[in-house]
DNA sequence: GTAGGGTTATTA
DNA sequence: TAATAACCCTAC
């Protein structure tokens, strides 16, 4: 199970867009080791953070933890520093420390404050470590903040300065190069050429498929006996993918960044849909192996999501869907994510008629879009009644701790008295906190 | 989701 | 007993 373990994981790590999911619950779930396949689930784990943390708009000194993260996994792949991800940090740096400086003179505190704490701090142990990312950029940002200090115009010119928008122009290059890096998902690449084949197969038994891209079918019959030696090698111990990255990224596919998927891959699960009908009455194209492979794996993946979402309800059929049709390795999670944590209280026949859309058809099938469990309706939040459903059981009282105190500062200036957004700026901090909390600190502090 | 009044517990 | 902080309830 190990195999799949990372392939879900891998799998769910690139094509999840909900912040609410923190990557790393999942790699905490799965005990990864340190071996070469874990440490690019890592990698994967902590690009996504950096990507929730674009998605949400923010930039603070969490990204640069991460970035600090991801230099170390590099380096335990003995991969080079890219230099976006060397820009990407002084420009978050900088940005970082730009979030001081909207008091109008240095001498307030905050912009000291902040000096010490990312550049003495923060960098001067990067600077001991001889971490890549001191650069002669950052250096040269470090000598900047220092001066302005002392020169006010300086201090006025950089407070003007839209770094902002050069940190997440970095951050999103990093992304996508080291997204193209990774390659595609082993998930995905089985599936790319489980569907390449079946293709060349209709191509040579003159079931033409004109709709196709001819030239993506001969590709892929070129290739296939390679393919599906791969595919063996990698069952058997998941080793040496580096090839088949390579490949991928030749024709096209395993440069696919996870912030377009949906694009390429969309392609691929709509060609399957127009083959659905067609396979199920004359090409029962899996053996019963394949069949137990694919739903186990389904099964094991809804476990996860399970474990790192509790709104999952255990218990539902999963695996109805499969029922009908088990060929289906397609990425197809991130829908199961997307619907599967909503936490509407909504019933299955709805569910239903909201996955067929507009098809009466259903041409979004069940096969495509596996029936997700829906969610039992929390009666109560987990944060009031101290976790209990009892009425009249006040929450045990927690004072605010100054970071998170701070956090609200910072984040009714970002976003104004949005305590929703405040909170989700922070999930973590304010895991233990309600907006309403939030509110009601930010009307202690404030005198109200 | 947010605002505002009310309640409870703690401290001076 | 008043002030304060954290939490709760309810209307909008």
């Amino acid at each position: 199970m190990e195999v799949i373990d990372q392939w879900v994981a891998e799998f769910i790590l690139r094509r999840q867009h909900n912040p609410r999911v923190a990557p790393t619950n999942l790699i905490s779930a799965l005990q990864l080791g340190d071996s070469s396949d874990c440490i690019k689930l890592k990698v994967s784990s902590v690009l996504r953070d950096i990507s929730n943390s674009l998605i949400r708009g923010t930039i603070d000194e969490g990204m640069l933890d991460l970035l600090e993260i991801l230099e170390k996994l590099l380096l335990q792949q003995h991969s080079l520093l890219m230099e976006s991800h060397k820009s990407a940090y002084s420009w978050t740096a900088a940005e970082c420390t730009l979030r001081f400086m909207w008091p109008m003179f240095a001498s307030d505190g905050l912009f000291t404050e902040a000096l010490e704490r990312i550049w003495t701090k923060r960098i001067g142990i990067l600077k001991e470590s001889g971490s890549d990312l001191v650069t002669h950029d950052l250096l040269k940002w470090e000598t900047d903040f220092n001066k302005a200090l002392e020169e006010h115009e300086l201090y006025q010119r950089i407070r003007e300065t839209n770094i902002r928008y050069t940190a997440i122009s970095f951050l999103t290059q990093l992304l996508k190069e080291q997204w193209a890096l990774l390659g595609s998902s082993s998930l995905e690449s089985v599936a790319q050429r489980r569907f390449l084949k079946r293709k060349a197969v209709n191509v040579e038994g003159d079931v033409v498929d004109n709709r196709g891209d001819q030239s993506a079918v001969d590709e892929s019959t070129r290739g296939l006996e390679s393919d599906i030696v791969d595919v063996i090698n990698e069952q058997r111990g998941g080793e040496d993918r580096n090839g088949n990255n390579r490949e991928n990224a030749n024709d096209g596919e395993g440069m696919e960044c996870p912030e377009n998927d949906g694009i390429d891959n969309g392609n691929v699960a709509d060609e399957e849909h127009t083959m659905g009908a067609q396979e199920q009455e004359h090409e029962p194209s899996l053996d019963k192996g394949d069949k137990t492979v694919a739903r186990e794996l389904k099964d094991y993946l809804l476990e996860i999501q399970r474990h790192i979402d509790p709104s999952i309800r255990r218990g539902e059929e999963p695996n109805t869907a499969i029922n009908h049709s088990v060929d289906d390795v397609t990425p197809q999670p991130t829908r199961v994510n997307r619907t599967g944590t909503g936490g509407q209280d909504h019933n299955e026949a709805t569910d239903n008629v909201n996955e067929k859309g507009s098809d009466s058809k259903g041409t979004w099938s069940s096969r495509i879009r596996p029936r997700l469990p829906t969610p039992v309706p929390l009666n109560v939040s987990p944060l009031k009644k101290g976790g209990l459903a009892k009425p009249h059981v006040r929450r045990p009282k927690k004072f605010w701790t100054p970071e998170e105190v701070e956090a609200l500062r910072e984040g009714v200036k970002e976003y104004g008295k949005s305590w929703k957004d405040i909170k989700n700026g922070n999930p973590a901090l304010f895991a233990e906190r309600t907006e309403v909390d939030l509110k009601d600190k930010w009307r202690n502090l404030v005198g109200g």
